[in-house]
DNA sequence: TTAAATAATTGATACATTTCAATATATAAA
DNA sequence: TTTATATATTGAAATGTATCAATTATTTAA
């Protein structure tokens, strides 16, 4: 890849780590993921025992992250992963830590 | 008998991301990874404004999550970076989100 | 043995997070 | 307009986490 991702800051690391350490959202970020990058909220109550106030609370928290991306369409969301937030996280995670040699060394 | 599975489950992705959670412990992960894997507890005060029961709340935290290794020499403790933990970790999430192609080219 | 050094544990406090019932807001349809 | 649907926000309780002073355990040296 040719292109270099701008690198988060400690605090942003921090935070999307943060928005990564639950099992529900996890299981969120899979879903959307998986879904082709749409699901909307009421779909995603589905995946994930919790009331709805929950789930719009922790879609809400992937999205201060800059993990997921939402638009709106009608009276429902859209919400689509975003890749490039991922990248820059792993890509920083691996600076962080000195680890190279990603690509299967 | 097969060896012990690559992919963490959900469970310990949470653990690990909770883990990288937090300012202090991404810095302690960034000495103990940028002095070649070893830093004394002592020595990781110096990188974080803590009091010496923190350092170890947190070096503890950064061990149960595999993410360092310990071991004693002396009276002092040795820590260096699990990159294999980082890896899978980095993996799994990249799986978990169907993030494929990571660091081709 | 005593004393010093290194790190873990305990216990307490402050702060943050998760969760949901209730309510509010926004859009769509009747 | 009224009603129904989809999501956000509020407020409160329960739980979890971070922090440090004091203490404990362990090792090394005197």
């Amino acid at each position: 890849m040719t292109h270099t991702p701008t690198t988060p800051s400690l605090k942003k690391l921090e935070k999307i780590a943060k928005a990564l350490g639950d099992v529900n959202r996890l299981k969120i970020l899979n879903l959307i993921a998986s879904r082709g990058g749409i699901g909307a909220c009421a779909a995603v109550q589905e995946c994930v025992e919790l009331a709805q106030p929950s789930v719009s609370h922790h879609i809400k928290i992937l999205i201060e992250a800059g993990l997921i991306d939402a638009h709106k369409e009608g009276r429902t969301y859209h919400y689509s992963l975003n890749r490039a937030t991922l990248q820059e996280y792993m890509q920083s995670l691996s600076e962080q830590t000195k680890l190279t040699g990603l690509t299967e060394g």
